[in-house]
DNA sequence: AAAGTGTCCAACCGCACCGAC
DNA sequence: AGTCGGTGCGGTTGGACACTT
């Protein structure tokens, strides 16, 4: 309702925020003369940010343009880094701290602020609906976009928008779980380590189910519906996804070559990929750990045998972490489309990667790690 | 016009992770 | 193996502003 247009809008990528509302003669936040303009006073815990118990002195609150001017000038000559010590360095009463987040969410001159565009929202919502609120990783696919204000524009906005249509905004799930609708998971065992593997197409009838608890489900289907949906829920902690369909995030990743992986914590992992002709869309979610990668192995063997029959899943142990393999064409030349290695395990999947795998002329394959996804 | 209410979002906090030592 | 400094992340806060009564 609110909301300052002026400021939302705002293209100014040097000091569009409350200071340069105050250039412009618009009312402003930050305080001139009172601290009690400042958000947070002196209850904060001492333990936090850069010197313990030393903040005394140190500003907060709303930034002005001169601080603006002097943390840019100083970034621009010297770079970024060395956070503690920039402050003092650029003349600066701030944190370290407070500079970083000053900088990384406002003044990069990569970052893009004001309206969201119904592209990004759209992508937002999905990369939600794959990551959850992982929101630095949400913001690594969105250019100029940063982790803040894609929080701020989903708990203001795309939240709310879920909840009026009847979606869990936590879960992206219908808010009623009566519906008979098929698109639901079927009861999974709540057991961590019993693990289920559901496949449906569009129609919601199962290609694949397996449990390997009691086997009921292990066939796999002939069928060769051109969108699948692979459903796995072995905790109560993990979600199921709602139905997939073709969108323009994945017929974007489609034209760079069809394959996207999502993301995990410690003990599970998501993931949604495409072939390279982009008809077999495949999205999963399931609990993996040490003990477990042979049900992960039998999994995707199942996955794989149910499109194109040439299709490979190898999965074999590697610098003491286990690795799979995706020859998604079968051609195994490993300069292919789609031709991807990964690894497994809490380290690695920490951080999701969304990969295009066209072009990689390695014939094992790519291989993601949690830094290389931050550094990329 | 004034008071109350709702919304937005910049900035903060605590914590986790990583590498160096 | 433990400690420490640096950095990054997700959750939360609260002042400013818009809207409603």
């Amino acid at each position: 309702m609110k909301n300052n247009p002026s400021s939302i809008l705002s293209p100014s990528p040097s000091s569009s925020s409350s200071s340069s509302i105050v250039a412009a003669g618009q009312p402003t936040c930050f305080p001139t003369t009172t601290p009690a303009g400042n958000k947070k006073t002196a209850t904060s815990s001492p333990s936090s940010c850069c010197n313990n118990g030393s903040k005394a002195g140190l500003k907060r609150g709303p930034w002005t343009p001169e601080e603006d001017q002097l943390l840019s000038e100083y970034i621009k000559r010297e770079g970024e880094g060395k956070w503690r010590t920039l402050p003092k360095k650029a003349g600066l009463l701030r944190c370290g701290k407070s500079c970083r987040l000053r900088w990384m969410n406002y003044l990069r001159p990569s970052v893009k602020r004001g309206h969201i565009a119904p592209d990004e929202e759209d992508l937002i919502l999905r990369l939600h609906r794959l990551l959850g609120n992982r929101w630095s990783l949400i913001a690594g696919r969105i250019p100029g976009r940063t982790d803040n204000e894609i929080k701020n524009y989903w708990n203001t906005h795309l939240s709310k928008k879920l909840i009026s249509q009847g979606i869990d905004p936590r879960t992206h799930k219908p808010l009623l779980s009566s519906s008979p609708s098929l698109l639901m998971e079927p009861p999974y065992n709540q057991d961590h380590h019993h693990h289920s593997v559901v496949v449906s197409d569009n129609n919601n009838n199962n290609i694949i189910s397996n449990n390997n608890q009691d086997g009921d489900h292990d066939k796999p289907s002939t069928s060769s519906s051109p969108s699948k949906r692979i459903t796995h829920n072995p905790s109560s902690t993990c979600t199921t996804f709602a139905p997939f369909h073709s969108s323009t995030f994945m017929q974007e990743e489609d034209q760079q070559g069809g394959l996207m992986f999502g993301g995990g914590g410690d003990d599970h992992m998501m993931m949604m990929m495409t072939d390279d002709h982009a008809d077999h869309h495949m999205y999963g979610m399931m609990s993996i750990d040490d003990d477990h990668h042979d049900v992960f192995s039998s999994f995707f063997n199942s996955l794989m045998s149910t499109g194109d029959a040439h299709r490979d899943v190898l999965i074999n142990s590697q610098n003491q972490q286990q690795q799979l393999l995706l020859d998604l064409d079968g051609h195994g030349d490993g300069d292919d489309v789609g031709n991807l290695m990964f690894s497994f395990g809490s380290a690695a999947w920490d951080a999701p990667a969304i990969i295009p795998t066209t072009a990689t002329n390695d014939s094992k394959g790519q291989h993601f790690s949690h830094q290389q996804q931050k550094d990329t």
